[in-house]
DNA sequence: TCATGGCTAATTGTCGACAATTATGGGGTA
DNA sequence: TACCCCATAATTGTCGACAATTAGCCATGA
């Protein structure tokens, strides 16, 4: 399992999601199941879905499956029309890049909690966190798919370090399953690993240092960095598009 | 009404959204007079609420009461807790600061987009909010409660004039449900009316010639220094709480 | 051929009842 | 008296059935 999903659940826990500690009712465990397929893909972005269906499909009535639907309405994973239905979300692109400018908003703002908040331990570990990172990305230079979701996993870890409950929140419940739905919807696994990199251990340094506005600026360049390469790329294939249909 | 909650239905530019208001659901209208109950503090915070009296109280069944609890809880108004009950959500000072400093995140984005979005029409309107607001403030000085509605509105149109759904979904149907409710709960009347006129002013004035840059800047100020505001002001209190006790 | 109207089927919204879990209070014992 | 255990009551979780609304289809007419 992905680092990133261990993380995600407060404990350490059995690796392939089985009767987790915290999930206590069917709604919840349904939620989980149904953010994790929709994260996957394998509910496909854009299809609906209706409720006899996903009610046989994971053996609950209609009550909590409503419920777990409610929940992800709210985390933006679905979309609800009264009387109509549901449908898994669909990212079009000006939606991504919205979603990059509140990334960009709320990380800066946590790295520059995350310099003043951090402790030594926390900073430990995301010095480790970072050197797997590395190590990963040398092992496989071309599979680009562990080393985003380290990324995320570097990201989850300041946003924990900001010591701001409304922030981890935020970032860590809704918008990050939402980062993670775009790559898998784009298949977009990163392209600018090294220089990622780079920025990753200077804003860590910012952090270590304790200069809390220096970690903010460097966040903050980083995540603008990552939107302005995910608009470079969509252009390109925008413009490539064009082209091939224009032969 | 207030003019807040007039802003964040009847402006037209939501493309989805008729004339009828979202009421076409028994869950929905429980959600919204819910939500004004616990805003207004007619339901008090820390509060337990349980579902019989709440099915009781309103005539529905517990079917869509739950519903309307499950968005209550999305948008962090009262907690739940599996299997035990909900409670109104109490807002800590902790918290308190720690939504302030996502505002000041997310808000500065929104002037930032704002100066670089807005409509003249917009911005029309931006400031006529902001001589409605002082004429309000000329004729009740004492009075600061419309002033702190008419500060929520600026703030509103100004995330509106960011175009970017996202933010606007999170400070307005989120956030700004928090601080009004905290602004009940500590009986929080603005204490500094005069200086946030200026701020407002010269934010306008960002927007309006563009300056994406300094926009931000003077919007995170003001934020700040509203956060300031309020931490000195509970200081203050507690200092009066401890010398009162010491007596 | 196309538009329109109603009809049917499917899906969502709502309800009441039952099961599972938790909080509470009383009685017994050290 | 204080503590623990158990029985009871209340609340939450879950389920199946019924009502309301919507989408699709077919027939009818211009």
């Amino acid at each position: 399992m992905t680092s990133l999903t261990t993380l995600s659940r407060s404990t350490a826990d059995t690796p392939n999601d089985q009767v987790s500690p915290e999930v206590r009712t069917l709604a919840e465990r349904v939620f989980h199941q149904l953010q994790d397929a929709i994260v996957r893909g394998e509910l496909a972005p854009g299809s609906k879905i209706t409720e006899p269906g996903l009610s046989k499909t994971y053996g609950i009535s209609r009550g909590p499956l409503r419920e777990a639907m409610r929940r992800l309405e709210a985390h933006r994973l679905i979309e609800r029309v009264p009387h109509v239905g549901a449908r898994v979300v669909k990212l079009s692109m000006k939606e991504l890049l919205e979603l990059f400018d509140v990334r960009e908003a709320l990380e800066s703002m946590a790295a520059r909690l995350a310099a003043e908040h951090m402790s030594a331990n926390e900073i430990q570990g995301l010095r480790e966190v970072l050197a797997l990172h590395e190590g990963q990305a040398d092992l496989k230079r071309g599979e680009a798919y562990y080393q985003r979701e380290g990324d995320l996993d570097f990201h989850y870890r300041i946003v924990q370090g900001s010591h701001n409950k409304m922030l981890m929140n935020l970032l860590c419940d809704d918008l990050y399953y939402l980062v993670r739905l775009y790559r898998t919807q784009f298949s977009a696994s990163g392209s600018r690993p090294q220089r990622a990199f780079v920025e990753h251990h200077r804003i860590v340094d910012a952090i270590e240092a304790g200069d809390a506005e220096l970690a903010e600026l460097l966040m903050r360049r980083h995540v603008s960095a990552s939107r302005a390469n995910v608009a470079d790329r969509y252009a390109t294939i925008l413009e490539q598009q064009s082209t091939s249909s224009a032969d």
